[in-house]
DNA sequence: TTCTTTGTTCCGGA
DNA sequence: GTCCGGAACAAAGA
C-alpha cells in the first residue's frame, strides 16, 4: 500500500537509474489499469528523454525533454520495478517491499532504456499511467485540488490550527483527506495518532494546542522515518531474502487488533473500528476519545 | 461465493 | 450552495 514515503523511495531509487535516459522503447501488456492507457502513449514517449523525476503527493511525474509530462499513481499494489539484467545477472530493485524471485506475474507495462528496464507491475491494478501535453498537465484533475505537502516548510502547527476548524469531522477523516493534507494513506493515518496519542474519531474542532503541535511533529516524523528506513532496505535487499525492513518492524497499531499496547506501562489493547469504511487502530488507553 | 483492500469521484441528505 | 458520509468502482487473493 504505497504512500508518501513509498512514493518518495520509488523516486528516488528510478532518479539514480533513468533520469537522463532516453526511453528506447515501450512494450504494453495490458492497458486495463485504473483508467485505459491511451493508445498514444507509446508514441508520445518512444526516443523522449526523462529529465526529471519528482514527487506530488503519490504522484509520480515524469518530466519529458519535449516539456510533456506522465504521472504514474501506484494504486493500491502497484510497483515500479528496476531491471537491470541487461548487464548482468538479474537484479530487481524493488524500490520497496522487495520480493524475491522476480515478479513474473501482473508485469503490465515495460519501459525500454540503454541500460535497464522499468517494468510497472500492478497486481490489483488500480493504479495508473497517464500522458500529459504540457499545456494540459496544469490543469490536471489529479493535480490542481491537492493540499499541503507534509514535509514541506507550509505544513505548520499555525497552518493546521487555522484549517482544522473549518471542519467538523473526525481527525481521521481530515488526515486522510487529500485537499488538506496529501500524501498520508490509512496506514500512516492511524500510526501518527496513536503516537499522538488522539483517538480517531476526535472531531477536528476538540483539538488542543499541544495536540496539534504532536500531530504535525509526528506526521514529520513518521515520514521522514520512513523515508529513510525504506532506503535501507533497498540497500540491504541483495542480500536479503524478500523481507522488508520497515513494513513489518515499525506499524505499532495497524492491524495489531488484540495485540498489547507498545507503549511502556500502557496496559492498553489495540482495538479496530470502521471509519468512513476505513480500518481504524487504535489503543483504548492512550487514544481517549 | 464473499469479503477485504485504497484513492477518487459522485450522489443524496441535512 | 456547502458540508459530510456512504457507495461505487477498479481487480485479485484469501
Amino acid at each position: 500500500m504505497p504512500e508518501l514515503p513509498e512514493v518518495e523511495i520509488t523516486r528516488k531509487t528510478l532518479q539514480k537509474y533513468i533520469e537522463n535516459e532516453y526511453i528506447l522503447d515501450i512494450k504494453i501488456n495490458n492497458r486495463n489499469l485504473r483508467y485505459k492507457i491511451d493508445k498514444n502513449f507509446r508514441k508520445n514517449l518512444k526516443g523522449k528523454k526523462i529529465v526529471k523525476i519528482s514527487r506530488r503527493s503519490k504522484y509520480l511525474i515524469f518530466h519529458l525533454s519535449d516539456g510533456n509530462f506522465f504521472l504514474i499513481h501506484l494504486g493500491m499494489s502497484g510497483r515500479i520495478l528496476v531491471d537491470q539484467s541487461k548487464n548482468k545477472d538479474l537484479v530487481l530493485d524493488t524500490s520497496f517491499y522487495p520480493s524475491a524471485p522476480p515478479l513474473v506475474k501482473h508485469n503490465h507495462v515495460f519501459f525500454y532504456f540503454k541500460k535497464s528496464n522499468v517494468i510497472y507491475n500492478d497486481t490489483r491494478r488500480f493504479g495508473f499511467i497517464k500522458f500529459y501535453k504540457a499545456k494540459e498537465f496544469i490543469n490536471s484533475s489529479h493535480l490542481k485540488n491537492l493540499g499541503v505537502e507534509p514535509l514541506s516548510k507550509n505544513f505548520t502547527t499555525t497552518f493546521v490550527k487555522k484549517k482544522i476548524f473549518q471542519f467538523n469531522k473526525p481527525i481521521k477523516n481530515i488526515l486522510m483527506d487529500q485537499t488538506f493534507i496529501c500524501g498520508l494513506g490509512n496506514i500512516y493515518v492511524n500510526e501518527v495518532l496513536f503516537l499522538s496519542k488522539i483517538h480517531p474519531l476526535r472531531n477536528s474542532k476538540s483539538l488542543n494546542n499541544l495536540e496539534i503541535k504532536q500531530l504535525v511533529f509526528f506526521i514529520k516524523k513518521i515520514l521522514v522515518k520512513s523515508i529513510s528506513l525504506g532506503g535501507s532496505t533497498i540497500k540491504d535487499f541483495h542480500n536479503s531474502e524478500g523481507k522488508s525492513g520497515f513494513f513489518q518492524d515499525t506499524f505499532k497499531v495497524y492491524a495489531k487488533e488484540g495485540s498489547a499496547c507498545s507503549k511502556k506501562n500502557c496496559r492498553g489493547i489495540i482495538k479496530k473500528i470502521v471509519l468512513s469504511s476505513r480500518a481504524s487502530f487504535f489503543c483504548d488507553r492512550c487514544q481517549k476519545e
